[in-house]
DNA sequence: TCTGGGGTCCTAGGACCC
DNA sequence: TCTGGGGTCCTAGGACCC
């Protein structure tokens, strides 16, 4: 808690749906919903456009669709919030060195830690001076939040959405917060919510007055300890600069719960590649594997194993997860798989080192065959297992054999790891995740996996042609190229045709042309830029990168819509 | 047409050790 | 010869956040 409000908290506008609007002129003023779009997906983000029909983050799709119909949905195309994200922390990281990101579209500043501001008047310029220059970077609308505490910080810049500025001077945030609710404080969730409810307590000023030994009782020590002081306005967090992932994981649910035994190990062990995928792009390993499953009546389950040291082996790490599948009852059904990684190290020197322990390995000299490349362990699981002569080492798959795709990209690009389970899945049903907008009935689409050697992926996930036979499957807001009419992107799909808008980030509203989806001259694309790369001459004044013809929001009328 | 995906932190019980 | 106490590690689950 400070004395001046010198802790910035920025927030995004609707960052997703306002991105997808910046890129596709055709969108500007539209209800835009950017989630999954598969019979299972949910919503991600809505634009403000669409939050007036009651559309909102985390609500099932099927829902969305009832409440704004006429909406664009789109699936999200996460290398570019990357790229737009990294911008604007840029932006930050000239304030002051203290930036704490919490995701793509939300971080802490410490004024202070830079000298920027030690009084409110400079931090209120400061904060007003950064969302211009994020308007002009980006083209994109940021809300500000100004405090003495993180937590202010972060009501504050709530408040101010959209497209404002909120300070809130220190010595008011007692009286400011009495009134709210206590879903306000960071960390009350539903449960918390209710608990505190049936105990008699709906406001802040309630948990303030309740005491901590009364809050310690309800909530458990940690939990109550730090809401009671929330409560009072004290909050003395420091805000701390990037921090160590403690975990990886990877995920998918289907479309169709997975009833074979056979098919269910065959997805874990994709998943448990994919994870070691992304820890090896990361430069870590892991010593504790977990296996989770969600069943068809949706209660989920973790199984998990440490090993005697850090692996990222793809072959130990599958092998593991497959062991703890192996104690799962999966009878009735299974929605969703996830393999994760914990326990993490910086691979280099454990490694080494646990290759030293392990003993002598088959594969003899193993360091140097294997170049750098880590040595994984296979431990020994339970304590007291008899585990302890299973020991073995392995030298694990050299760095290039691995997909080199992933890179810092969360968009897993299927791409073999090693020698792995086969291309095609065991059986042909329920595509995991992201299924098109076609996907619905049953085994009609549902007969191919991305196989490994798959047809032109796109560099998206959302972009790419999955097995759907006798043609390509086109996700709705990928970008595709077109032979003849260049650069576009996808407003939907079925029965053959795909249909496609073609515009530019900076080009007017453009025209709309259908193609059989398997057209020759049309092809995944990489995404534009949204304003001019690196040398970026932002429209000045006017909403987030206008056509060219000024004014033209697309407006009132219910016109061309998607 | 009920409920994504990637994380973090906390709690609680049992094993194990001193 | 009735069984304390504390610390650490592991496992499982739950709440929460964006």
């Amino acid at each position: 808690m400070r004395a001046a409000p010198t802790i910035l908290h920025l927030d995004m506008d609707a960052f997703f749906a306002a991105v997808e609007q910046a890129a596709k002129p055709s969108l500007r003023g539209k209800p835009v919903i950017v989630g999954g779009l598969g019979p299972r997906g949910v919503v991600a983000t809505a634009s403000y456009e669409a939050r007036r029909f009651g559309v909102r983050s985390a609500m099932p799709m099927a829902q969305a669709r009832r409440l704004a119909p006429n909406a664009a949905y789109l699936v999200p195309r996460f290398t570019v919030y990357r790229s737009v994200s990294l911008r604007v922390m840029e932006l930050l990281g000239r304030l002051s060195p203290l930036v704490e990101p919490l995701s793509l579209d939300e971080a802490f500043v410490d004024l202070e830690a830079g000298g920027a501001a030690y009084d409110g008047a400079t931090a209120r310029s400061v904060g007003e001076r950064l969302r211009r220059d994020i308007r002009e970077v980006t083209g994109l609308t940021g809300s500000v939040g100004l405090a003495g505490s993180k937590m202010l910080a972060k009501i504050a810049s709530e408040e101010a959405k959209p497209d404002g500025l909120v300070v809130i001077e220190p010595g008011t945030e007692r009286a400011l917060l009495a009134p709210m609710g206590v879903r306000t404080l960071p960390g009350v969730g539903p449960a918390t919510e209710e608990h505190l409810r049936r105990a008699g307590m709906t406001t802040v000023a309630d948990l303030a007055e309740a005491g901590e030994d009364e809050l310690v009782r309800l909530l458990g020590r940690a939990h109550g300890v730090s809401l009671h002081a929330m409560a009072l306005g004290r909050d003395d967090r420091p805000v701390v600069g990037e921090r160590d992932a403690k975990s990886v994981s990877v995920e998918d649910t289907f479309d169709v719960d997975l009833h074979d035994r056979v098919r269910v190990r065959w997805e874990v062990e994709r998943l448990a590649e994919r994870c070691v995928r992304r820890l090896r792009a990361a430069g870590r390993s892991g010593r504790t594997v977990v296996l989770k499953v969600r069943r068809y009546d949706f209660s989920t389950l973790t199984r998990s194993e440490t090993l005697r040291g850090p692996t990222d082996d793809p072959v130990v790490v599958r092998e593991a997860a497959a062991r703890l599948l192996d104690a799962v009852d999966t009878t009735g059904g299974v929605r969703l798989l996830g393999v994760g990684v914990s326990g993490l190290a910086d691979y280099t020197q454990e490694d080494l080192f646990a290759q030293a322990s392990a003993g002598a390995a088959p594969d003899g000299p193993a360091g140097s065959a294997g170049g750098p490349g880590p040595v994984a362990v296979r431990g020994a699981a339970v304590p007291g297992g008899a585990g302890g002569s299973s020991v073995a080492a392995r030298v694990s798959v050299p760095p290039d054999a691995v997909g080199a795709v992933d890179g810092a990209d969360g968009a897993d690009v299927e791409g073999r790891a090693d020698g792995g389970p086969a291309g095609a899945p065991p059986d042909g049903s329920g595509r995991p995740g992201p299924s098109g907008p076609s996907g619905g009935r049953g085994p009609s689409g549902g007969s191919g996996r991305p196989s490994g050697s798959g047809p032109p992926e796109g560099p998206e996930a959302g972009a790419g042609g999955e097995g759907v036979p006798g043609g390509r499957h086109w996700a709705a807001g990928a970008d595709v190229r077109h032979a003849v009419h260049g650069a576009g992107w996808v407003q939907g799909s079925g029965v053959g045709r795909v249909t496609v808008r073609f515009e530019e980030p900076w080009s007017a509203p453009g025209r709309v042309r259908t193609f059989r989806t398997d057209d020759p001259q049309l092809e995944p694309s990489d995404p534009l830029p949204l304003v001019g790369g690196g040398s970026q001459p932002a429209p000045s004044g006017t909403e987030p990168t206008c056509p060219p013809e000024g004014g033209g929001a697309p407006g009132a009328g219910g016109g061309a819509r998607p």
